[in-house]
Parts: structure tokens; sequence; C-alpha cells
DNA sequence: AGCACGCCGACT
DNA sequence: GTCGGCGTGCTC
């Protein structure tokens, strides 16, 4: 009898393996490895997809199930890619299913089935009367209709927004909103929203290679060509020309009939580096990105599968792209957060380029100015090579950086977020007609509320973290699940005046406002973003109208260039340095670097001010500096003390449920299995220990967290834990996933 | 994870 | 007498 193995949709870890289902005759043909089919499931024999790993002759007359029918007639999975799912599921602790979800395009999962791609629309509401006449409107209906005031007022702030985003920052509902639309006051439309970005073409500029670079490209053309399955570390500040680099390699690869993945860790914050590969590359190049439309992205993922397009540039998930003959995988800004998925599975972008490049027989090329300290390390040890790029072109020279000792500030009686230093350098600026960027750390991005005489804040009912105020809407919003409630002005507990603590930035654009009453400011935050839908649309005011000043958090970091912009301003720059996570150092020292590189890209030299409660912090001083030889140093010696990674890996069990007893109890179990199985020696089993968010949409949340080596034997015992856990009644209620890092 | 089967309480 | 509560265990 002809058997399937198939990797089955829908099931918990635990329960995943391959089932066997026979083949009846009339499918023999059509069922091979990598194709995609229909099988009924479970006792109530539900339809559910499948994916067949592979095909056998079977003499035992089992009683298996059949095949019900085919989604396609020839397979989309290669069995490359299938022995990649069964890599991704051993590593990372997912189902083959889940593997393959993440190794095709969305777009073509829907096909066959009852869900069909189609354009995508999002509603849009705009005001059909003048903002004045909104703020009026929403005044005089605040006592009869607070919901739809709410709504009014925001509309008056914005202008436009989409319908979810409205009600979720007016805290009000579709039927205020209908309301609205019935008296005329509001117009909804439904608008397509994922249209394919059109890109900037640049021309393509003649990239000549300076000395410097020209070493650099021919040492790892040489590699490229000659050691197949390698890894290269390309170490360049900011502005030193990776980019050329990378274009010259593609080029040679192209020129041999090969192709070459470029991932970046956000295509909305790199237009440039998009326009620039098109200029060079033209058709040749598929973006690949989840701003694009399911059905968009499938028809880029088609170009590429197909042959037509050999250069790819996309986010994360465009490792997967099934490109021709891979030779090379170019891992830009390589030490960006971005690059791990947060949900199963939980991959590293970088672990599996290493995968493929492997396999294939292709370069895996990592390009960072403050590489990730693991990468950095084994370039060191020789596992990968080390080019490394140390002018800036032009010669322009790094900005100028000061020290601002916000305590110094205190003393001196200026409670606010911004140094005298600070205001000093932006005065300079605004009459030199220069650009200021400041930057607030992400830690510090989000006020909340407290009552300075019992300590009250607002807590959400379902998360265990404050609510925080936002601007657009005068309502405390919780940034994990969306509860928000209304502000009051007064302590609920003791009547005290409820005072801002943290600052949101809308909360020193205000301070900015009151400083330099006369000059415009573009606010750069999740807000503002998603209000008006684009980055691009914020950045280009500030480009084209030359305003003064740019606000905002992490999105103003990255990879920017603005000709005029010659002061940075980091506000909190240790914000994120003193929380709970071993690479907090190592973010916030990139964090600084990045932020100073933004500064003195134009003509006119740079100034950078990083204000810091602990400008003595050896992070801080190392990033004001840009010594990221003498950060590293420190950083990997301090790595190999604690024995973290890159020295051992590092898995964490997260045991999640809404019984707080059950949750904690689970992960002691966990524990305790991880302790009794894990005889290696130089293995630490840590914890159970709440995690740093402990409870999530109503969820508690502990951790277990395991130090050992990276070994086969390691990740079966973690496996057997997740699959065995769960069929104990004692954890009954309670969802265990793991996560590693390598 | 779903989903059926099972064995106990309050209803026509 | 039955409808339905969710605890239990399995899925080729």
């Amino acid at each position: 009898m002809r058997c399937a193995q198939i990797a089955v949709s829908g099931l918990p870890y635990s329960a995943d393996k391959p089932y066997d289902y026979s083949v009846p005759d009339a499918l023999k043909a059509a069922v091979v490895p990598g194709l995609r089919v229909l099988i009924p499931f479970g006792r109530g024999n539900r339809t559910r997809e499948g994916v067949v790993l592979s095909v056998s002759e079977k003499d035992t007359e089992l009683d298996l199930k059949p095949v019900a029918a085919l989604l396609e007639e020839e397979p989309v999975i290669t069995d490359e890619q299938i022995r990649l799912a069964v890599w991704m599921r051993e590593r990372f602790f997912c189902t083959a299913y889940e593997a393959f979800r993440a190794i095709l395009p969305a777009g073509l999962w829907f096909r066959g089935s009852e869900r069909q791609v189609r354009d995508k629309t999002v509603l849009f509401s705009a005001l059909a009367v003048t903002g004045e006449e909104a703020w009026e409107l929403a005044g005089s209906k605040k006592r009869s209709a607070p919901k739809q005031a709410a709504l009014l007022e925001v509309l008056a702030q914005v202008g436009e927004a989409s319908v979810p985003d409205l009600l979720t920052y007016s805290g009000s509902g579709r039927e205020s909103l209908k309301a609205l639309e019935k008296q005329g006051l509001v117009v909804t439309e439904a608008r397509e929203v994922f249209r394919r970005p059109a890109v900037r073409v640049t021309e393509p500029e003649a990239i000549t290679l300076n000395e410097e670079q020209e070493k650099v490209f021919l040492s790892l053309r040489r590699q490229m060509l000659e050691s197949e399955g390698s890894a290269a570390l390309l170490y360049g500040v900011t502005g030193s020309g990776k980019t050329c680099i990378y274009i010259h390699l593609i080029r040679e690869l192209l020129e041999r009939g090969r192709s070459a993945i470029v991932l970046v860790p956000e295509i909305a914050l790199t237009p440039q580096l998009v326009g620039i590969f098109t200029s060079h590359f033209g058709d040749k190049v598929a973006l690949l990105h989840s701003y694009l439309s399911a059905g968009e992205r499938y028809d880029e993922w088609k170009r590429v599968r197909s042959g037509t397009a050999s250069v790819v540039v996309g986010t994360r998930s465009a490792v997967f792209a099934p490109v021709h003959d891979l030779g090379m995988i170019i891992m830009d800004e390589e030490h960006e957060t971005s690059y791990k998925s947060e949900a199963s599975p939980r991959y590293h972008a970088r672990d599996v380029a290493k995968y493929r490049c492997g396999k294939a027989g292709a370069m895996l090329l990592l390009g960072s100015a403050t590489p990730n300290i693991g990468t950095m390390y084994r370039a060191e040890k020789g596992d990968y090579s080390l080019c490394e790029l140390k002018q800036r072109y032009n010669g322009k020279p790094l900005p100028a950086v000061i020290t601002a000792d916000m305590r110094e500030e205190l003393r001196k009686g200026n409670s606010g977020d911004l140094s005298s230093v600070l205001t000093g350098e932006m005065r300079q600026n605004l009459k030199d007609g220069k650009q200021t960027i400041l930057f607030l750390n992400r830690r510090g991005a989000y006020s909340s509320v407290v009552c300075p005489e019992c300590g009250f804040t607002y807590e959400c009912p379902h998360c265990s973290v404050s609510l925080t105020y936002h601007m657009a809407n005068h309502r405390m919003m919780c940034h994990y699940c969306g509860y928000s409630r209304e502000r009051e002005e007064r302590c609920p507990e003791c009547g005290q005046e409820l005072r801002f603590l943290g600052s949101g930035t809308q909360r020193i654009e205000e301070q900015l406002r009151q400083r330099f009453p006369e000059i415009d400011i573009v606010r750069m935050d999740a807000d503002t973003v998603s209000l008006s839908h684009s980055h691009e649309k914020l950045l280009d005011r500030f480009r084209e109208e030359k305003v003064p000043v740019l606000l905002g958090t992490q999105m103003v970091a990255k990879g920017l260039d603005f000709e005029n912009v010659t002061l940075v301003g980091v506000l909190n720059a240790d914000a994120g340095l003193y929380v709970a996570d071993y690479r907090a150092r190592e973010r916030t020292f990139s964090l600084i670097s990045q932020v100073i590189g933004r500064a003195g890209r134009g003509d006119a030299s740079g100034r950078a001010v990083i204000q810091t409660f602990t400008p003595e912090n050896d992070v801080i001083r190392a990033g004001a500096m840009q010594d990221y030889d003498g950060f590293y140093r420190k950083e990997i010696e301090l790595r190999r003390a604690m024995a973290l990674p890159p020295f051992r890996s590092l898995y964490t069990l997260t045991c999640s449920g809404m019984d707080e007893s059950a949750t904690l109890r689970t992960a002691a179990l966990a524990a305790g299995m991880l302790k009794e199985n894990l005889k290696e020696a130089g293995t630490d089993v840590l914890g159970p220990a709440a995690a740093p968010v402990a409870k999530m949409n109503g969820r508690y949340r502990y951790r277990v967290t395991v130090c050992c080596g990276d070994t086969r034997e390691n990740r079966r015992v973690i496996g057997y834990v997740l699959r065995t856990l769960p069929a104990d009644r004692r954890t009954r209620g309670v969802l265990i996933y793991a996560d590693a890092e390598f």
C-alpha cells in the first residue's frame, strides 16, 4: 500500500510528528513529497491541510485514513525546503507546518482554499467639516455624546485616519462613528492600502571603489568564488561604503548566473537602499517584505522562483526566498533585533542564512558598524573572515560628541528633559539654518501618570504594565493589549493631583515648544506613524520643508541620510541599560553609535549630544567615543565570565496561563525535568522566574532559562520537555514554548 | 490545539 | 428521566 508521511496543520508542538496516510490509487501519480494536500484528521475527521514529507510503500495493512484531496497538481515545496523545515523544527521548537508557513509566502496558503487573495483595503474616515468646526462640535457633544466627541477630537488633530486606528485611539465604538457619518460630519471610504511602494530609482551613480574598498572587495570576491559555504563579517563604520561593495559582489555573481539575497532590518526605513539596488539591477530585483499585500508578495515570490528575479531585497522572511543557484546572502546591519522572529517559528534570520549558505555553497556576508558580539567573536576566532572599512567616504569626520550630565542639570535646577548643553547647541543650529534630530530611547518614550502623595499609578487590568498617556486621545493606554481608559485630574485613591512620570515624545514636544515657541517640529513615534500610515511622509516633510527639529523614537536612528542635519541628541542614553537582559548593553551601545552616525553626513561638521544620568558608565562612554573595539573587548570578557552566548547557547522556556499558581507550577515542573535530564557539565537551569512582563493579556508568564552547549542532545531534551509536559494534568490551561539563541 | 467521549448536577 | 457542564485523552 502506498503511504504518505504528512506534516499536519494546526497542531501544537506536543502533537507534531509525521502522520501516515494511505494514498488512493487515483492519486498515486500526483502525491509526491512537497505536495500540499487535504486530509481528514482527528476523531471528527475534520479536514486539515498537510504537506507531504515523504512517500513509501508499506505492506502492513494498517487502518490508515486516505489523503482526501490535492491542493495543487505540482508540488510547490522543494526537497531542499522540506529539509529546511525539518531542520527548523529541530532547532527552533516549532511544528513542521509552522516552518512551511514561514518558508512559503502567505498568498500561497490561501489559494485553492476558501480564502482568496484579494486587494487589501482599509476603511478610512475623514472630517467632512473643518478642524475648527470639529473642535467646536466636540465641545458641544462632550456631555450628550462623549464617544462622538472623542472621535471628533482625534480627527480634528489628524484630519483623517483608518477606522481601526481611529476607534482604538478614541476609545469609541463603530456605532459612534456611524452616527457621525449619518450627521454628515465624517466621511468613510475604503482605500487600497498596500500598493507596492513606488521605488525611488536613484540615478545609477558611478560607484567607484576607493583603495580600501577595492582591497576589501577583492578579498570578499575571492572568498565568494573560492571557499563556498563560508561566512564573512564586513565591519565598517557608518558611511564607509558597504553598499558599494555589496553591489560589486552581486554583479560578479550575476555574471556567473547565480543569485543573491540582501536582507535589511526594516524596508520602510531603507528606501534609499532599495532604490540603489533597483538602479543597478533593474527588473532582476525582487522586493519581499511585509508591506506588500499577500498577492503582491506572491507575485514577487513567483518571479524569484522562476528565476526572472535573481536579486532579492527584503526583510527577515526574505531569507527563505527560493532563488536559483544561491551565491550569497547579505545581512545588512546584522546586529539588528528585527532579524529575530518573536512568533513561532522563533528563528533568527542569521541562523537560517548560515544554514542555507552552507547547503548551497554560498557566502554569508554580515555587514555592520557595530557587529553583534557573537558575530565579532566568531570572526575573531576565524569562523568568519573579517574585513574592515575604516574610512568614511569623502573623508568626512565623525561628529564631535558632547556628553551632558543630567545629574548636573538637576543640581542646577533643570528638571526638564532637555539639558542646557543641548538647547544651546540647538539654538546655534537654528541660527545657522541647520536641522536637528532628537532621539528618545524606547524605554522612556512613553509617559505614565503617578500620584505624588500615595504612589498610585494606572495599571492595565490584563497586563502587568502601567498605562501610558497618549496625547492624541487624552487617554491612558496599554501597549500590549490596547486597553484604554480616561485619565482623571486627581488620584482616585487619595485625591491628590496626578502628575506625569517618564518623558513621552509628546511631553518632550511640549518642552521644546516652550523653549522654541517659533519653530516647527516633526514628531515621529508609533502614534504619528500609524496615524499618518507612513514613515516616509513624515521624513519627506522633515527633509523637504527643512523642518528644524525631528523628534522621535528608535525609528529615527536607522540608516537615514539627511544632508542638512548637523546636530543629533540622545535624550536618555541610559534608559534601557539597566534591564534584566544580557543584551541590554550591546543594544544601548549600537543605538548610541547609530544615532551619532546620523549627524554630520553633509558638509558641515556635526555634533552629537548624549544626555545621561550615568556619564561614567562604560557603555555610555564607549558609545560616546564610538569605540566599538573597546566595548567589544570588555563585553566579550563579561560574556565569557558568565558563560553567556556566544560561549553557550541560551534556551528560554516560557509558560503562560490565566491561573498564576498553575503557571508557576508548570515552570517549576519544567525546570525539574530539565535539571534531571541535562546532565552535561557546564549546564545551568535557571528559574522559574517571572517574565519581564509578568502578565500579558490576562496571562501570567513564568520562564525557565537553560544555558548549555549548542548540541542536538540538549535540544532533544528540551523538545522532550515541551512534548511531555502538556500531557501532565498539573499543567492544565498552561501554554509552553521555547526560544533558542545560539 | 480541537474534538469527541465520558461521567456528574439542575431542569422540563 | 435528559441536557449540558468540563475533565481526559487522542490525533495516522
